[in-house]
DNA sequence: GGTGCTCCTGCAAGCGGTTACATCGAACTT
DNA sequence: AAGTTCGATGTAACCGCTTGCAGGAGCACC
């Protein structure tokens, strides 16, 4: 046979094997490609025993819907984003856990993003984001919006749902962390401290209105409220990590005049600072009293006085918030505050000669 | 008007807006949406001019493509998913971060999987999943697959790379739990222990080829090396979870000939048996040592003698190899080891009375 | 000036589903 | 018995993008 005998037939370069399409499974039906569609997916006006042959013929071909062609004729992918400052962090893994479970029973696919960094963050919420073409739905968990963005975000289709972070336009996830913090530091204070250092997130993210500037909020409030004044030298910044929480402490009680007690945001700062007080060679609390915030899976090992809260609830239930967002009509604006409650163990107690 | 009048105009119920698309960039540019196509994507055989016009619409209209219509049109989908029994566990979320950091920046989705419960397991692994028809990878964290599930993946096209499991179908990324648990339990041995309780994962997990299993093995050989016999009283089901390793912890200890030293196969079960260790008012390492398995970021705050091995550039390793494979030709299947390293840090000691 | 190239661009056929609308019996009215 | 109604099914037009192939312009060479 020459060359030209050979039919033209049109070979697209696939990378991917092609699975059985809903042709096939319409063919072997015996029905149109429509009633497959309509019988595999429940809809009505569908005799019984078709859409039971239908679906043995399916079953049969292990027949899967392209989720791609599906997607692109009804608009709707079933596929949210998950955003977070990076999930190798206790708090995040607890939330993001609690996304994924609310999400996965509702058949509904995550897309993880780590926007630690600005790329990152960037690259999901600029206007050139390809990423926001396909999402149903959008949780941010700490991921701060601008005024912009959030105009932007609002424009489009995307349904979003923020933790820690409050604005009008999104329903939210959050806990009342001024008022947490307050609760904390007034602890400390109750104790008799006078000198409380403050280990936070670094100075630039600590806008009044994050989850560091309202905690620090907190913290002022009570100082001022027990008539002691805010000094900048007692307060440090940890980055939220176990090691950067230990630099702080040390940074801290080297001073001049060290605190008696140090309120660290989070307890993974504060498992660093006590790492800390321990290679200083100071007894916690004996000669420094420590409070950390979140209630760490750890915390309770290490004694730590802390302010609990329920991450994996807060994941959970901004995935519901999501869900109900594609009702018909949608709900108001809904936000939801997690409980937080203090919980005073072992590494807090009186200041020396107190 | 009349009714009749008005143009059939055919208005499809779009949950979306839809955004611009490619055919609009086109008008606006004086071009087909073909040049379109490949002026925005970077193919040859587009004239500069052509192309920058091209690029300059497109911004002003801050055009994305649609993700759903280019995969269907090409069959790639640039999505990975990264199935993980939970991700609110240390070990997972850092392999995770590493998985992460290296796909994103390759530009790939990653689809977040937990599959701790056999539903979510199922859900991803069987052939009715309409998740894997939309994968182009697949990166399983210590998802052990059956021997049918491997013909399954092998034999469609999505890219597998596995962490934990080594099989010989797919790439992984692994370190050697067998060595790395014989060091640690001889360490035990060493300093003189001779009865030496194990905190492990389920029974029915610990298959001799799993994670869980080898370390298992490892512990086993080395007692046998050191002429003891395995009990299997000195051994108690931790779950890999804090709270688990604790019981399991009560649960040794409260033997009639309690273990002088435990190896816990997770740092999360050794903090637990740490916190038991504590409320039963026994000393570490003076009552009994204590032997972890991961190197947590807290390890190092509990002084906890460990072995470490670096999940993270598991993960990011694991990203690498499932990159490579779209290579052409694509590389032979590789097995990368990971290094681990016995710590001998606070919690390991002598035996009493040695 | 014709011929043959090389480049650029457009045309149109998919990719695999969904769904508005038409069709066609069978059952139901009156 | 003719007219209606209604449920089940098929037809075909999209969804928005990619890409094989054809066409056309510009240019060099003989």
């Amino acid at each position: 046979m020459t060359p030209t005998d050979a039919p033209k037939r049109r070979t697209r370069t696939r990378t991917r094997a092609d699975g059985i399409t809903i042709e096939e499974v319409a063919r072997r039906a015996n029905v149109s490609v429509a009633t497959v569609s309509r019988a595999l997916r429940g809809l009505p006006n569908v005799a019984p025993s078709t859409r039971s042959r239908v679906e043995q013929v399916a079953r049969d071909l292990s027949y899967q819907v392209d989720t791609y062609a599906s997607r692109l004729a009804t608009g709707r992918s079933d596929t949210v984003g998950l955003a977070v400052p990076n999930i190798n962090s206790w708090y995040f893994a607890q939330v993001a856990a609690g996304v994924e479970a609310v999400l996965a029973d509702a058949g509904m696919d995550v897309l993880l993003h780590s926007v630690g960094d600005g790329v990152g963050r960037a690259r999901l919420l600029s206007g050139q984001s390809p990423v926001r073409r396909r999402l149903d739905g959008l949780i941010l968990i700490d991921v701060l919006l601008t005024a912009t963005e959030i105009r932007t975000l609002a424009a489009d289709p995307v349904h979003v749902v923020t933790i820690g972070q409050w604005t009008e336009d999104f329903p939210s996830v959050t806990v009342d962390n001024r008022e947490a913090a307050l609760a904390a530091t007034r602890h400390l204070l109750d104790l008799g401290h006078r000198r409380i250092g403050l280990i936070g997130g670094s100075a630039h993210t600590s806008l009044p209105f994050d989850v560091p500037g309202h905690r620090r909020q907190g913290y002022v409030e009570a100082l001022l409220e027990a008539g002691l004044d805010y000094h900048a030298d007692l307060e440090a910044n940890g980055g939220f990590s176990v090691k950067g929480g230990s630099e702080a402490m040390v940074h801290l009680m080297s001073e001049a005049r060290p605190p008696s007690a140090v309120f660290a945001l989070s307890d993974e700062m504060a498992m660093g600072a006590l790492q800390a007080a321990g290679d200083l060679g100071l007894a916690v609390p004996g000669d420094v009293s420590i409070v950390g915030f979140d209630d760490h899976e750890l915390a309770r090992v290490f004694g730590l006085t802390t302010v609990r809260q329920d991450p994996e609830w807060h994941g959970a239930t901004a995935g519901r918030l999501l869900l109900g967002l594609s009702d018909d009509p949608p709900p108001e604006i809904s936000h939801v505050v997690g409980d937080t409650r203090l919980l005073v163990r072992a590494t807090t107690a009186p200041p020396r000669g107190h």
